[in-house]
DNA sequence: GTGGTCTAGACCACC
DNA sequence: GTGGTCTAGACCACA
């Protein structure tokens, strides 16, 4: 896996493992990967994985079941859509909009592009 | 001037410095305020301000005459347009699209939203 | 380490390590010492230090690996020559051949000078 | 006139003089333009042309008439070429031919690049 | 006055 | 431990 150096590793390893929820590759209720082998697979310190389950599992999105392992807990779908929901449509589209019209992109090339995006 | 905590002041001042650019609120050859200056004015350290203009100086939108100060230079709107269109073209859109189908956030609120965003 | 007045100190640590590249004595992909401890062995601000490696990271010669350290490039030796080659041959050598004939030094004496000077 | 930004402009301006006197195109004995005259033709305040003035008549290469003007003095040509030829000697040939060892210029391509500089 | 460099010291997030 | 940012204060050469 590549990380960018704008944001911290443990946040690029959150956001890949949400949106592997959101796109259903990985279930509600099925057991993720361990600390140490989701670390040695995208090469990073297994500090830092644990640190990003940590977070997810205070956001409700992991529970964990001592001794066994981590797992998807059931409103993990839920929770992330509505989060990421609320950011996208108060945060997100208006900076990106503002965006847009100061670098005189018109609504035409925008509506362009949103149907060239694909949806991988 | 107000700062957030996510990004570093000087990166701030960049941008703040880009708009005003973009907005024609400097012009092209004009001197802009001394360190000393921008800094008493905006309450960050002169050196804050320094590591802002030298960033701007190497991106080749700011010049400097020795002994005198900093201008900005002919090219320096073009530069920023160039480079911004280009991150928002190749990086910010298809992200922002991928987001919104993943969100399932469809053509028409995009729509309502980028009529609801200001110019400001 | 021995610091002139006629440079900045920051650039004198950039030839310092551009020309340990060059020699190969740091390699490509090692890990260099932390702007800390290059700071106290050669008495020098980390500060100072830092200023150094952020240019040659800039320049592509270093990179980062974050809360580990900096690292020489794979890139690095070839960029160095590269550019160094570049100055050498465009600038410096028809600079340095012009003064020889504005000052009547003959190629004679030239090449005698060459095969004095050390390869050190 | 173009100046760069690794010199200051007044030790540019005494380059630009002693280039001219060395190629005759200044000669002994003769008035030189007024402080006043040359600030103006090369864009450049008259204090700083006074201050390449002022080094170049303590260095012995002008002298000075009190309420008429800067003279080439009669040994000009002599004093700057004994002390270029000693520091071309001794500081630039040793490191331009260290450098060219460095990057593996051969003394071939060195004599090759002798033969095309022009005399300009 | 201007930019530019450097130090000392502090604080922070991240790994 | 690592880099990274910021401040305060100093000093300098240059225009």
């Amino acid at each position: 896996m590549q990380f960018t150096n704008d944001k911290p590793i443990y946040i690029q390893i959150i956001d890949m493992i949400e949106e592997k929820i959101l796109r259903r590759q990985w279930s509600t209720e099925e057991r993720v990967p361990s600390v140490r082998e989701l670390g040695a697979s995208i090469e990073v310190n297994p500090n830092t994985v644990m640190r990003a389950y940590d977070k997810l599992q205070q956001d409700g999105i992991f529970f964990n079941k001592r001794g066994v392992g981590f797992y998807v807990s059931a409103s993990a779908l839920e929770l992330i859509l509505e989060t990421r929901r609320k950011l996208f449509l108060e945060q997100e589209a208006p900076n990106f909009f503002q965006s847009a019209k100061l670098l005189n992109v018109s609504l035409e090339e925008l509506t362009k592009l949103y149907h060239q995006t694909s949806n991988t």
